[in-house]
DNA sequence: TATGCTACTCTCTTTTAGTAACCATTGACC
DNA sequence: GGTCAATGGTTACTAAAAGAGAGTAGCATA
């Protein structure tokens, strides 16, 4: 199966949930910490701010069974984890960087475009 | 403000919205859709497959309050309502497409990663 | 009179995310 | 000996969001 057969529009294709996955609102900010080098769980939760520790562990597990970070786990007391973006999740940190740039790079309009679409709306209250 | 002072990373920022918002399930679907050029809602609700009419509604609608999309009703019995990206939602195309782009690249390593995880975690029943 | 078309909107149910408390392990401290 | 702290979770409960399905407007055609 080549790179063309996947559809993603399509509800059933198995890229529908890929791509669910990466598009998913803490999996673009857990990579894009990860970006940076090996992280602890701890210093992710503290980068990834308002994440709480349920989601930063189930985006974490995901991760790690789509094979685009690994888990490392060091015998010690207090425990210590690191988690790393593999070959395949560096891959990754291009597209998401693009989409948190764009993000970035558009704020403005966008506060506007918000701005004046609630003036608007606000003139047309339901009968 | 300049682009470097947004952090999405902070969950104050307005910008974690927005990026909440970009990599929402539908807007990379929709916005990939609309790429294509100017679609009536029923097409759209067409091309991507599994979507509710409620879901496809609020995304339209977040995408015009950002000033990505604009609406065109024409007054016709049966109504006609046209969706066509703007300039800005044209750029949002580029990231967008990146990250389907990838997710159809990297769907066959993505698959075997899964089937090994769920093969080794499924040997370590809980006690 | 009945039916169909389109683009919603409303209500209800199910799924998901968020909150907060709890757990195991060991060393330090009182 | 009991308590506390640190780390990386898990579990139970609740709030929010998504999904399913029916209803609506307004006119045209059968």
């Amino acid at each position: 199966m080549t790179v063309l057969e996947w559809d993603p529009y399509d509800r059933n294709c198995p890229s529908r949930q890929v791509l669910d996955r990466v598009g998913d609102r803490w999996t673009v900010l857990v990579v894009g910490a990860l970006a940076a080098g090996p992280m602890r769980f701890s210093e992710l939760a503290e980068r990834v701010d308002g994440v709480s520790q349920k989601m930063l562990t189930q985006t974490l597990r995901n991760l790690e069974r789509d094979g685009l970070v690994t888990r490392t786990m060091y015998a010690q007391i207090p425990p210590r984890v690191e988690y790393e973006l593999t070959d395949s999740g560096t891959t990754l940190q291009l597209p998401m960087k693009a989409l948190e740039d764009w993000t970035k790079e558009h704020m403005r309009g966008i506060m506007a475009a918000r701005y004046e679409y609630d003036l608007h709306k606000a003139e047309l209250p339901k009968p």
